[in-house]
DNA sequence: GGATCTATCTTGCTAATGTCAAGATAAGAA
DNA sequence: TTCTTATCTTGACATTAGCAAGATAGATCC
């Protein structure tokens, strides 16, 4: 006699001990092999080796799910973003060094990238993203802010009022964000084809240097 | 007795007449009222008038018919930057008027927007979507000839081997396309909040206007 | 005019999903 | 021990995409 399609393992203890971490690394998987149309709570639950109610408990539904997987992104990203500006040893270098890093997480992680810029399927209020956004924001303003030659920002002064001291580069931080971000979100969903691929890198870099020179040229006239 | 839901509305004629059209208006209409998540096949054939498997003779699958919305979504992306552009007197304007319209578009139509850069929803190699994306291309690629000084592609010369008129200034195409497109997508998702909205007005005249002066300025250097 | 052909549309089915409600289980508190 | 609570399962319902087979009607051909 088959069991039953969705039956639990009863070999598995009833309490999972960490089944939303099981769940999140699950969701990983499926997104990097099967992209967003695989994705499912269902399946998610299966590669946990739980029942397909399961997630509820955890997540609530899937935007409360989704929600964390941005989350996620975020927290990466800006792992990503740090480990490359931290290499970069002037001022070029560093812009150059964020736009790659941002553009490279892009490309490893299509999916994450996507629902990470899905505010339509997230809870984009939820505070766990917002704190994770923030982060990712944070160190894009301290690239602009030192192109600049203005002093960076810690997490804790960027949490209490930073806003203030950064409403008057607010257009230079939009502006470069708005060049890194539109650049790999074009390359990401292939819309840069007529460039050919060995030319990408030197794009980047060129395409970043002179964004660069215009911060640091204009940082005077505001 | 209650008639079955699914049930087509024996009124109307067996043939529907212009059925295609009729569904794609439907999907518009989905889009706008309930976004990408209430988007399906059979929402779109209820309001038709027509069965749940109506659509398929006409689309295929689902990819075929949001490929098909897409493809509408560039001609009205084409249409509108046309006539923004039409209204510029002199280079800044016209780079303003089309990041403008770019922008305007992605506010106005978010779900359009938003299928239009989703390669993994798409089959974006059909010829209708390449059409009409390839001409939206064609329309950006002229606004930063003209800021180049350099003469502008009609349809045909763009058809026939624009590749190699415009090989020398694709840097700057993407330059000027990443920051617009970048604006675009990041207000579109609400990661601009940090900026109050009776500032993103004149945000976006002063980045288009720096990013047009930079280049105009690099012309001569490339 | 009538028979046939073909595109168009319907009906009915399967497998899958998200979400809910009710119950089962285990871990810890009282 | 007993009660409480968090966690997980089971079963159900409404809904979806897609397939296959059939019904319909407009067009074509003789």
């Amino acid at each position: 006699m088959p069991a039953k399609r969705e039956l639990h393992n009863p070999k598995a203890s009833y309490h999972h001990g960490d089944l939303r971490q099981a769940l999140l690394d699950a969701g990983d998987g499926v997104l990097h092999e099967q992209g967003l149309k695989g994705f499912t709570l269902r399946e998610c639950a299966r590669r946990a080796g739980v029942s397909h109610a399961a997630p509820k408990h955890h997540f609530g539904d899937v935007t409360g799910f989704l929600t964390e997987i941005a989350a996620l992104g975020f927290m990466r990203l800006s792992a990503a973003l740090e480990l490359e500006i931290a290499g970069a040893t002037n001022l070029d270098e560093e812009f150059i060094a964020t736009t790659r890093a941002y553009v490279d997480f892009a490309e490893a992680h299509p999916e994450h990238f996507r629902i990470m810029f899905r505010c339509d399927l997230l809870d984009d209020q939820a505070p766990n993203i917002r704190q994770a956004a923030g982060e990712t924001f944070r160190l894009l303003t301290n690239v602009i802010l030192r192109q600049r030659g203005e002093p960076s920002l810690s997490a804790s002064e960027y949490a209490s009022g930073g806003e203030v001291i950064f409403v008057n580069v607010i257009h230079d931080i939009v502006i470069g964000w708005s060049h890194i971000h539109g650049l790999a979100h074009l390359k990401l969903e292939r819309q840069l084809t007529m460039v050919p691929e060995d030319m990408h890198e030197a794009l980047l870099v060129k395409a970043s240097r002179r964004l660069a020179t215009m911060l640091r040229q204009e940082a005077g006239n505001t």
